[in-house]
DNA sequence: AATGAATGAGGTTTCATTCAT
DNA sequence: TATGAATGAAACCTCATTCAT
């Protein structure tokens, strides 16, 4: 009873933080110099044990990754729940639900944009692609009924709202990769304020006229 | 002479060649995949032969990349330079641009995603980078005169004409990387549903109210 | 004490089923893709446990291989102590041995003929390889009798008794090799008729004249 | 014209010699332990050269038993040409041609030996598997052949040509077998008698009564 | 100018075995 | 006694790049 779980809860704890070795190593060197001997050394562990609780360097990857879109879904999911409170500004708090997804850990963030590039996924062994796409879709039904809300509602203009949440999101991904970019160009950037003006440019254009 | 510049033309022209071959191989397998033996071969040359025109890998890649963006420039510049004809539909020009850019050569336009990621870059030697920097750098000011135009002329609201470029830009980038995402998923995507509502909104957004 | 015994006995059962599950395993893999793993799984055990049993895998394979040997000892055994009933028949008792050996359990007799190859008894440690030589000199011994009686009793030809038992037993050796070597290219094989045809080559060209 | 003539001995030249760095290493310290590293540095070369000219580990190994084998078809074919001339002394040269066989080269005959276990044999890739199979079936013809010959001069017993072959090219491979064996056990061994006694058995014993 | 040949630098993965509980 | 966890040691293979012809 208790041992097993003891157990178990231990193991997660493990593989939490090979999950958090992998994500400190790959903010620092990205993801082709993240070696499993990095990633091992990180941990505090041998390279062999990592294939202990994950089977290659992707799956550690993919893991990492899912466990972080899972806590993007759960702030969308509070939105949607407290959509009747939030009404008018409910724009608002979707936007800045990503601002919050990438601010509480960019590393994490960074690296899912870096896996969802068509030449990754493409390469990802079918189990690790569905895994992506699932916590993908999870989080973007939940985009959409968002959006859809505010139609319904009358606060944002008729459309698709599956266009409209894809529009909405591919415009936060933009900026980010541009920022990114930037950064490695070792250019200043103003992400605040690229973020403010997004925001008040789709607010008002999707706003119902 | 004239044999001096035949030799030079014959020489831009194996180049160009080269880069064809490199674009063609990269659409077909992505970036990592795409090895010198492979160019060689799709470009009929030997693989040291290769070196006799690029320094590595990467330099070929960038200089595809470059030349793309000075069409790029081009169609920004003509923009620019027609801006009073097009008063009122100098946003729907300017967004035309990148669907334009986009669509002449997706494989090249990808290509330029793929590199300026931050990870990308920064494994670039200075050279390659600077490359790089300086043809988006063009571009990016190409799009803040027209920004800055538009504003100047009570088009749009007033705002930063930099921040205003590159979340436009930003928007038309996220997009394309979904779509890439979602082709890889082997998802059907709605590309030119998604880029007129970015159009609609982002056009009614920044307008001057 | 009674209790002292049961631990012996439950510690050989255990042994025992070790030793089987290896077979097993080994019968469908092979040596190599026979992992500690495996036979663990297969004995349902953990893998730490084979270590309180067996110190390293070749030493599971040799005493495996030894415990079978004892039993075509006895084989022979049987056959010299009954030499005088069945002297006229005595080669086919003979020959009549080696193929039962190898029916009761083809699985063992390969993984014999695998042991004895020079690559794996050079890399054997010390110990396993003497236990292996001991387990084979006692049958070697005793096929060496039975071809001394046989000579003597001037039914084989007058020859050198040992290189008598070695011949005959290399011819059988070759032809199990033979066997395995085709039912690996998946090709039909007759090893009844070859075996007999043998018989007959042998029990002739050894009479005495 | 000429050039390209050398290019193509240079090359074979090359490979040749890699053959030969690999069954000097196997000789030396038997499969498993015969890594790229080894051969490379016995045949002066870098590891990832090896890989110019062969695909894998096993692909040196089955190249250099296949030509082997076909010095053994040679041996064979000019026994059989000359099979009126020897007509009498067939059986011995045909016995004698295994003997040379394996006299000339040793180390090639024991590879193959090994290769040709059914473990090795399943662990192949098909076209390797397929590649010893065929260069095996030539000299088994061949072999065929012979006795065929020697069944229908009436020099040999009636019976089936293809199972009288096996019957003495397996007598042969189990004499190797265990002289192996017993040079690994540091025993003496008796190669010349033993092969001595094995031919007057089965000359004898095939012989038409 | 063109190329065939050579190489160095890594990276992932698999297993037998040991240790602490 | 039994075991989950950890590890060290290798081995294979790929590719960008350089060099000699």
């Amino acid at each position: 009873m208790g041992i097993k779980e003891r157990k178990k809860r231990e193991k997660d704890e493990r593989k939490a933080s090979i999950l958090n070795a992998a994500m400190q190593v790959y903010a620092e060197v990205g993801y082709h110099a993240t070696t499993m001997e990095k990633i091992a050394a990180r941990a505090e562990l041998s390279r062999a044990t990592l294939y202990l609780y994950f089977k290659t360097k992707d799956e550690i990857f993919v893991h990492a990754i899912v466990s972080r879109s899972d806590y993007f879904g759960d702030l969308l999911q509070y939105i949607y729940d407290h959509r009747e409170e939030s009404k008018d500004r409910i724009f608002d708090a979707f936007w800045k639900s990503f601002r919050t997804f990438y601010k509480v850990d960019p590393v994490s963030f960074n690296a899912t944009l870096y896996f969802h590039q068509g030449e990754m996924l493409r390469s990802l062994p079918e189990d690790l692609r569905l895994m992506l796409d699932r916590s993908g879709t999870r989080n973007y039904q939940l985009m959409c009924r968002i959006m859809e809300y505010g139609i319904d509602e009358g606060l944002f203009m008729d459309c698709d709202p599956r266009t409209l949440a894809e529009t909405v999101w591919t415009a936060f991904l933009g900026i980010i990769h541009l920022e990114n970019s930037k950064a490695a160009m070792s250019r200043k950037n103003h992400l605040e304020m690229t973020w403010d003006l997004a925001a008040t440019l789709l607010r008002e254009g999707m706003a119902r006229r």
